[in-house]
DNA sequence: TAATCTTACTAACAAACGTTAGTTAGTTTA
DNA sequence: TAAACTAACTAACGTTTGTTAGTAAGATTA
C-alpha cells in the first residue's frame, strides 16, 4: 500500500521544491543539482521520479492552469450578479496566490520556457480563460451592471492588477486575504477618484 | 571623430539586441553566442565593447530605471491636480513601454538576476519610486481628490495594472497610446461598476 | 525463499556555457 | 612614416549543464 503513496509524495515534494526554486531563480537559473539538494537526494536519483526538467515545468504550469479554469467555471455558473462574479474572481485569484504562490508565479513568468508544443497548448488554455472572463465582462456591460468600458482593457487591467499580490503578499504583513480582496475590488469597481 | 560614435553605436546595438533576447528568452536563457549572432559578430568580439553579460543586464535595468525616476519627478513638480498627475503617470508608463518595451520587460522580469550588490541598489531605486508614488496618492487623499483607499493597494494596483501593456501592445492592433491611456485611466479612476 | 520492484547511489558523458588569450587587419594619432 | 589603438577573428579554457548507465540495498510480491 504505501509504495504508491511514497512515490507520489516524493514526486510531489520534487515538484513543490521546483516551484519554489523556479520562482526564486527562474527556470533557466535553477539546476537539477540545486533542486536535488533541496529535496535531499542526488540529482540522478530524481530521475526515478520524474522524466525530465521540462516535465516539472509542464506539471506546474498545467496543474495550476487547470485549477484556474475549474474555479472560473465554478464561479461563472453560480447565480450571482456580475459585479459579485468579478469580486469572486478577484477573491479566488488571491486565494490561489496564498495557497500556492510559487506555482502561480511559475505559471505567470516561466511558461515561455515550455517546449514548442506544450507552449501552444498553454497559450490555448490561457486564451480560453481570457475569453471566458471577457464574456462575463461583456455580459455585465450589456446588462448595465458595468460601465461601457473597453472590454480588453478591463479584462487585462483586472488580471494584471492581481499579479502584484504574488510579489507582495506574505503572512507577516498581517493583511488578511479578505481585506486584500475587499480593497482591490473597491478600486477596480469604483476607482480611486473621489 | 567617428571613433567614439562607432564604439557607442556598436555597444548600443549589443545592448538593444540583448534587451530583445532577454525579453524573449530571459537572462539565463540567452547565451552570448545567440546574442553575438544577432549583432553580427563572434561572441568573443563582443568583449571589445562590453565587460560581461552581467554588465548588459545592469545597463538595461538601471538605464530604464533612471528614466522612470526622472519622468516621475518631472510630472510631480508640474502644477496639475492629483488625478491629472496619476493620469500623466499612466500615460508615461505606456509611453515607456511603446518606446522601449524590451528594456522595460527586462527591468520588470530579470532584475532578480542582478548580482547581489547591484540588486540591493536596484531595490533601493524601486522602493524610492514606489514611495514617491505613494506620497502622491496620500496627498491626493488628504486633499479629497481621491477616495480613502488603502494606499499600498492603490499604488500596486495602478503599477501592476500597467504591466499587461508590455505583453499586449503591438502597433498592429491599431490602438493608439492615447486611447490606451484614456481607457486604463478611466477604469482606475472611476472603476468598472455602473 | 526466490524473484521482482523501488529507490537510492557513484561515475561519467557530451554539450553548452561565459570568458580569456593571442593574433591580425585596418584606422587614427603623433 | 611610425606608433598606438580599435575591433574583428580563431582557438581554447575550465565549469556547469541535463541526463544516462550501472549498481546495490532494502521492501514487496509470488
Amino acid at each position: 500500500m504505501p509504495i504508491e503513496k511514497i512515490k507520489i509524495s516524493k514526486r510531489n515534494l520534487i515538484i513543490s521544491e521546483a516551484s519554489k526554486l523556479f520562482k526564486e531563480r527562474g527556470f533557466g537559473g535553477t539546476t537539477m543539482r540545486d533542486l536535488a539538494e533541496k529535496v535531499g537526494i542526488e540529482a540522478a536519483s530524481m530521475y526515478n521520479h520524474i522524466r525530465s526538467k521540462d516535465e516539472l515545468l509542464e506539471e506546474i504550469c498545467f496543474g495550476i492552469g487547470r485549477k484556474y479554469d475549474e474555479q472560473l467555471t465554478e464561479i461563472d455558473k453560480t447565480k450571482i450578479s456580475f459585479p459579485e462574479k468579478i469580486e469572486a474572481i478577484i477573491a479566488f485569484h488571491i486565494q490561489m496566490i496564498i495557497e500556492d504562490g510559487n506555482a502561480v508565479s511559475v505559471l505567470n513568468n516561466d511558461w515561455k520556457f515550455l517546449n514548442k508544443e506544450k507552449m501552444v497548448e498553454f497559450k490555448a488554455m490561457r486564451n480560453e480563460y481570457e475569453k471566458h472572463l471577457a464574456e462575463i465582462i461583456t455580459a455585465g456591460i450589456k446588462e448595465g451592471a458595468f460601465k461601457k468600458v473597453n472590454v480588453a482593457v478591463a479584462l487585462f487591467t483586472i488580471l494584471s492588477s492581481l499579479r502584484w499580490v504574488e510579489l507582495w503578499y506574505k503572512p507577516s504583513r498581517g493583511v488578511t486575504k479578505e481585506d486584500l480582496a475587499k480593497d482591490i475590488s473597491a478600486i477596480l469597481m469604483n476607482g480611486v477618484k473621489a
